[in-house]
DNA sequence: TCGCCTATGGGATCATGGTCCCATATCGCC
DNA sequence: GGCGATATGGGACCATGATCCCATAGGCGA
């Protein structure tokens, strides 16, 4: 939670603690960014206007980092504009103060709900990832001819390389990648390239 | 375009044409419902507050019926909650009137153009469904198996029939689906999948 | 009743992919 | 200089899929 003032800070924590989470108090933005992780589950809980650095422009920091965590906007002062802009860049949600604390309640709860299903499946993608970078540039470019449905003859003749190798590359992507068929490769690469 | 104001709409709809787009005015919610098809490319601009329907009930009862039209609400008297939901249940921007001509046209014109894009890629999976709805039940049943990379006499095994007939499904599926490799074919299911 | 679609299957043949064994050559690194 | 990773390839063999022609059986609508 980033607000720059104390008696929100206090507030919130109190709040927030009493539902069982774990709570990290910051005054400004800068002190965001130099502490926190990013990682993990939990959501953001942001102060709209701050001195230096804007809760609008955090986020975007944020976003710039590959931070995914879900941004709460609570503000005192809020705008139609300044809602609907921060909504449009990806908040998860944009309340007013003060808040109803069991509305408040629902929405952290909701907003690390939603974190924890995306982080499980981010957690597959990433264990994906690191099999695709077992492999060789050579079976990478057999393998995404592989997926394309190109018979062996076709892949050696586009790489000048002997029916056999390319047989020799294959077998090696089916063995880094986990997979049997070349049907579970493809959903694998789908997967990949759809996140 | 809906709203209750006669000067709202004569206003938009001369804006509007100026700027070489064919604008529906209507004056209900209901009017609208009852006349607009709701296909084709284009945009709503949707005022927030209207007798008997409302703006939000309106776009409601739009995605209820499947329409994927991208819904601009102009509003006069908007609160920060209310732009916040309308952002939240998909609305593509949400503008204070009087808004700016300029800030008007360019937000439609990215509004249409988002939904040119979107249209292009359903009219692609619209012929893959009149594909898919093609197979006969049992073919359908054949693909499923196919596109987790089972072989022909597992999935014999598992329907209680003869690998050679497992072969005549495919070949057809193959055939209907207009695809020569099962790369190809496990990639048209994902696309159908994922959408 | 006849014709069409669907599902089922046999038999033969060919192309393709997968998997063993083996070998050579290059490159970078300790 | 040797060692491991990478890329390349031969040969043999088997499993699998694709493609012909053929046949039977049930259901369903004109």
């Amino acid at each position: 939670m980033i607000d720059d003032d104390a008696d929100v800070r206090g507030g919130l924590t109190r709040l927030l603690r009493s539902a069982g989470w774990i709570v990290d108090a910051y005054a400004a933005a800068q002190d965001f960014l130099e502490k926190a992780t990013c990682d993990g589950v939990g959501c953001i809980l942001l102060d709209v206007s701050m001195p230096r650095m804007s809760g609008p422009e955090l986020h975007d920091q944020l976003r710039a980092r590959g931070s995914r965590l879900p941004v709460i906007y609570l503000t005192g002062h809020g705008t139609v504009s300044l809602g609907v802009n921060a909504m449009r860049h990806g908040a998860f949600d944009f309340i007013e103060k003060p808040a109803d604390a069991d509305a408040l309640l629902r929405v952290v709860n909701d907003a690390v709900t939603k974190r924890e299903q995306a982080s499980a499946q981010e957690s597959e993608l990433d264990e994906l990832r690191r099999r695709l970078a077992r492999l060789s540039p050579r079976e990478h470019e057999v393998m995404n001819h592989v997926i394309q449905g190109r018979l062996n003859k076709q892949i050696a003749a586009d790489l000048n390389i002997g029916v056999k190798t390319v047989k020799v590359h294959r077998g090696r992507v089916m063995a880094k990648m986990k997979v049997r068929s070349v049907a579970q490769l493809v959903h694998l690469c789908d997967a990949l390239g759809a996140a």
